[in-house]
This record gives C-alpha cells, sequence and structure tokens, in this order.
DNA sequence: GATTAACAATATATCGAAAATTTTGGAGCA
DNA sequence: TGCTCCAAAATTTTCGATATATTGTTAATC
C-alpha cells in the first residue's frame, strides 16, 4: 500500500526519483553548485537512501550530477566556458547526424521530420496564445525535432550522445531564464533546417544548424548569467 | 581495519567494484548476455549490497551493464552489427577531435603524443619480446596514444565520449581473443597516424586512422565470435 | 494433453540503523 | 589575531533484514 504520489510510469523508486531529480536540474529548479544533501532529497523525493543514492550515481555517471567521493553529491557548475564547450560539440555531433541521416534517410524518417516540426508548430503557437513562455510541452517537441533530424544517422550511440547533450543546453536555457528573444523567430529558423534537410541539401541544411546554435548561444552568453 | 583486498586507489567500496567489474567486462572475464547476480557479484567482489547496487547503476548509465526493471542487470550483447556501428562513431568522433586538435594543438599536446607513442612503443616491444599477446600495459599505452591525439580538441565532452566508446572496442578485442594478427604491423599504423598528425596533415592523419579501424573491423567481424 | 491457478523458490528493490568519514566549532596557546 | 588540536555534529557510506517482484513447479481443470 505504498503512497505513490507521483504519476510516474516507472514501477520502482530508484526510476522514478532519477527522472524528478533530472527535471529539477535540467529545469534549473536545482542551482549549479548546490549541495544535494541525501536526507534532504530523500523528504523531496519521498523515497529511500537506497533508491536516492542509486538515482544520484546514475546521473553522476552521465555527467548531470558531481559526485565528490566521501562528499556526497552537488549541481554542476555553470560557466560560460563550458556551456561554449557544450554547443561548440552539439554542432559537431548533431553535423555528423544530420549529414548521415541526409544520405540514408528514407521516406520514414522524412515523415518523422515532418511529424515532428507540425508539433513543434502547434506548441509554438499555443505557447504563444498563452503566455510567453516556453512549455514542458515545447520543450519536449523541441527535443523531438532535433532527435528526429539526426534518427537515421544509423547510430544509437550517436543519438544517445547528442540526447545528453541537448538535456545539458536545455538546462542552460532555463537558468539563463529567457524564454522569448526579441528578434528571434524560432519556429522560422526550425523551418529552415527542416526545408532544407528535406531537401537534401546537406550543406545548407548543417549551415542553419549551426547558425541555430550559434544564435542560441549568443544570447545565452549575453544573459549574463553565468560565471 | 578492513580488509581491503583490492589495490584500488580509491577509498570507498562503490568506486572500487565499479572499477573491478568495468574491468571484468571489458577485459571479457565477463561474457556478453550473462546475467550479474546480486549475490554472487556481492561474493566475488567483497562487498555489500548498496555499494554493488551503485556500480551496476553507474556501470548502466554509461552502457557497460545493461539493466531491467525489476529483473537485474546483465552483460550488454556483442553483435557484429553493434561492434559496426560503435567502430563507425568511432570514426565519426575521433577524426572531429583529431582535426581539432590539429588546428588548435601546441606544443604541449605534441608532446604528449610523442611520449604516448614512446610508451606505446616500449609496451609493444616487451610484449613481443615475453608473449605473442597484449598485456593489460599495452592497452593502456594505447588508449592513452588514442586520446593524446585528439587530447587539443577543447572539448572534454567529446574526449569524455571518446574514451567510453574505446572501452567498448576494447571489449570486442578483447572477446574476439585476437592478440596477434598475421600480416598486421599495428605499431606502424600508429606511428603512421603519429607522423601525419605531427606534421599536421589532417587528411592524412584521419584518412590513417580510419584506416587503422577498418582493419581492426575486419579482423574483429572475421573471428566470426559475434552473432 | 494442454492450459492455467496457486504456491514455493529465487532474486531484486527498499528500508532503517550502524559504521565510517568529513565538517564544524571552540578551547588552548603562541 | 591567528593557529593547531580535539571533540561534537552533520553527512555520507555501508550493512543486515524486510518487502516486493519475478520465475519455476505442481496440481487442478477443461
Amino acid at each position: 500500500m505504498a503512497t505513490d504520489t507521483s504519476n510516474s510510469i516507472d514501477s520502482n523508486h530508484s526510476s522514478s526519483a532519477y527522472e524528478r531529480l533530472e527535471q529539477d536540474i535540467l529545469t534549473g529548479h536545482l542551482k549549479p553548485g548546490e549541495r544535494l544533501r541525501l536526507k534532504e532529497l530523500i523528504e523531496t523525493y519521498n523515497t529511500g537512501n537506497s533508491p536516492m543514492r542509486e538515482a544520484l550515481s546514475r546521473l553522476s555517471a552521465r555527467g548531470l550530477v558531481v559526485r565528490e567521493e566521501n562528499r556526497g553529491f552537488s549541481v554542476p557548475h555553470a560557466s560560460k566556458e563550458s556551456l561554449k564547450e557544450l554547443l561548440k560539440t552539439r554542432c559537431w555531433l548533431e553535423e555528423i547526424g544530420l549529414r548521415e541521416s541526409i544520405t540514408a534517410g528514407g521516406s520514414e524518417w522524412e515523415e518523422g521530420i515532418v511529424l515532428a516540426f507540425h508539433w513543434l508548430h502547434q506548441a509554438t503557437n499555443s505557447d504563444e496564445s498563452s503566455s510567453g513562455r516556453k512549455s514542458p510541452k515545447w520543450s519536449k517537441y523541441h527535443l523531438g525535432f532535433h532527435v528526429a533530424l539526426i534518427s537515421a544517422c544509423e547510430s544509437s550511440i550517436l543519438i544517445d550522445f547528442c540526447t545528453q547533450l541537448q538535456g545539458r543546453s536545455f538546462r542552460y536555457s532555463n537558468l539563463a531564464k529567457i524564454s522569448k528573444h526579441a528578434g528571434r523567430n524560432e519556429l522560422e529558423e526550425h523551418r529552415e533546417i527542416k526545408d532544407a534537410t528535406l531537401n537534401r541539401d546537406a550543406d545548407l541544411a548543417v549551415s542553419k544548424l549551426h547558425k541555430h546554435y550559434t544564435t542560441t548561444l549568443e544570447i545565452l552568453l549575453a544573459s549574463d548569467r553565468f560565471d
């Protein structure tokens, strides 16, 4: 008769703690450098010692939590330098994924992109009509779109790496607390990437993708919220 | 007065179990698909429930162990398909790392390569004079050499990813159980990569590096030990 | 004979407390 | 004031036991 306060699909405590803690770090609810004391986490996430430590261990292995031997865990620091490194690496990896997909992708891949863009489009509209903020739904579809682009690269490893990096980028976006930037039409940027990709114009698609991330980087750096 | 049977540097059980289990998987001592029963692992690695589960959790987050909810852990399967994917991805990522390093690397980076090659050379000689097998020492220097090549790419993320992939490749080498292949002069391959790199001839260096991995792939596939 | 229900056996996941380690704070001293 | 040393407090890490889930076996039913 365990009182499951979460609505998580996962059966066990460890996975649900993993997902909830991951969210709180990515959304910026937990601040960079903040110590993650076991006792507090246990209270927050309504679970026990072991599952919580397991969740922390898993997250630390993926770079979303910092582990210090016998000194516990903490949220990774955020700095301009590591943001630059992050987006640079993302450009490199997603360029490969995109080029490979454009070469190898079939109709299934194309359909995936069309649909992913459709949902991103919908989410963008509904966000604009309500708040000016980016909704969790939008984030989900944004992630989905970028994954769809590279999904035909025939390397699940690369896709996994790119997904990890998207998560970390997402954290920086949230930490910067800028949702809608004056003069930026993100949907249009995505559309251009989509169109170039579906036209199988690899060079153009990559160039649009790089520009997309360069713009993101500049806006985030300008927010001046990191060391 | 804990009886520390290992000579590990790490202080706590979790990390020592992590490293030892990682080794046993990478060296192929634990076979693909093999179930990792907690009770047995605890006996093998002389530790308790919690540290062992933590080690497993960490390894699963890095793809070196497969986790199935409420069904425990196991060693990842090995197949020709995933080997191909692995080496393909390695080529992609290390090409980036190498090109970036050739562009950005300074004298420190060059020295690192010279030294890494020197030690690999030494280890190769001492291996040949004794057994025909590859020693743990050789593996260590081999890893070191390939990391040295990309170490000036200015992305610790990329280096980490490449290191992970090297680990997985190493496992396949060990599973294939081929140490010295007739007609292959691995040291010479490494020397060519090194020379092209130090001459800052990116295209040649990359081409030699790709050939190096293509050769490895062919030999491993020919061993016919995977599904 | 095949299918399934109930039960026993096995293994995983979690809990609560003990043990070990690090951090904190203050007393004593130069 | 600044420093070292020591004990108390806080925190992390580990252990042993319990709860929960899965797997395998047997018996009952059609």
